[in-house]
DNA sequence: GCGCAAACATACCGATCAGTACAAAACCTC
DNA sequence: GAGGTTTTGTACTGATCGGTATGTTTGCGC
């Protein structure tokens, strides 16, 4: 994936930052603050740019908060689930893919939680283009992982009801990290949830 | 709970405005726009007055978001947590929690989602009275849930963890509603995820 | 070197932000 | 009615918002 569309297909000055790396820094503020909440100022302060580069590359707030984001997902949320495939069992699989999200919600070197699930998901509120986004999103992660699951074939119940509670736990942990939860806390609470799941069978009390 | 603290102590012009109505409408406002997201040009029209009206009351925008919280959580949460103390077992008390959540989140009279999940939790991130006030709600939701659980009996499971469990699953649909899922596809995954938590006893494959 | 093209830094734009000063208005007690 | 008290509407504050006009700088091909 190649950021640096528009630039140097002829002469000209060249460009003096790094795309990428500017617009890691954009992710990281938007991460942070949100998107109301973070100003031109905070974006063009920790990208080191000044504005008319950011609206030259970027055409406005919006734009780079759509490059933000979509970064993300390339260098925080894909390569998560491609990790996953490493799994040769449903519950090493899950199993991983806790760990995976775990690690990213509560790593020390940025903002807590998800900036899809808490920032974006926030937007979608008021913004169709986000809610399509996140929609999109979470029904190609249960996809994703219902098909690996059949791919294995020892899940312990239909494939799609199990991909879609682990999606949803996994939604639950980005909003407890968001509020500080440590990864020990999250790491715990998956242990219960796993618990649960993969459970001994005993009979159940009829009501 | 009396809304109406500092007035008509002695005499003075009346207020004319309720303060209740007028909070509900700033709370409106919030939950949908966010906190950096609504002005105060947007909360005293949708309140029906004016600023200074508004600082009297609430001191500021921030005492103003606080209020609304506040009795969102009067209004809208904690009324579903008492309807759930009829139920009988816990499959009936766990059922009518997610009946009275389904309902609020997609309730066409507000905006989409919980106030708390989305817009609180994503200002949690960067605001520490937030943070906490959300770490709470969450905690004495699971104690409240595994109490009655515990009164009730017949818990298929330790009673702490399937509260856990119970709360972390209302935390996915909150965010499910944020991004536009009906009323009828949150029924859909909770009945799902109700077939895990209460499914029938089989044997788990061993790894 | 010269001319061109693209990115740079500065300074600026109107609009809107959260918050307030002030005086008129509406009630009470007396 | 007079005096006191609180709320009201209007008009305003300085700061900051997202976005841009402009001139300079730095590279390229020639």
């Amino acid at each position: 994936m190649d950021n640096s569309q528009p630039s140097q297909n002829k002469g000209g000055r060249p460009l003096e930052f790094n795309p990428d790396v500017a617009l890691d820094a954009a992710m990281h503020v938007f991460w942070l603050k949100g998107y109301e909440g973070a100003s031109l100022g905070d974006l063009t302060g920790a990208m080191g740019i000044n504005k008319p580069s950011l609206y030259a590359r970027f055409n406005d707030k919006r734009g780079l908060f759509l490059a933000a984001i979509e970064r993300y997902n390339e260098t925080v949320g894909a390569p998560k689930l491609q990790k996953v495939l490493d799994g040769q069992s449903v519950r090493e699989t899950i199993t991983s893919y806790f760990e995976a999200i775990n690690e990213s919600l509560t790593s020390s070197e940025t903002p807590p939680g998800c900036l899809l699930a808490s920032v974006v998901t926030d937007l979608a509120g008021r913004d169709d283009e986000m809610r399509t986004y996140i929609c999109d999103l979470l029904a190609s992660t249960e996809a994703f992982l219902s098909a690996r699951f059949r791919e294995l074939g020892d899940a312990p119940m239909d494939e799609h009801t199990l991909a879609e509670v682990i999606v949803s736990f996994g939604q639950s942990l980005t909003a407890r990290a968001r509020v500080g939860a440590t990864h020990a806390d999250l790491t715990a609470r998956t242990e219960r949830f796993l618990s649960l799941v993969f459970r001994p069978d005993e009979p159940i009390p009829p009501d």
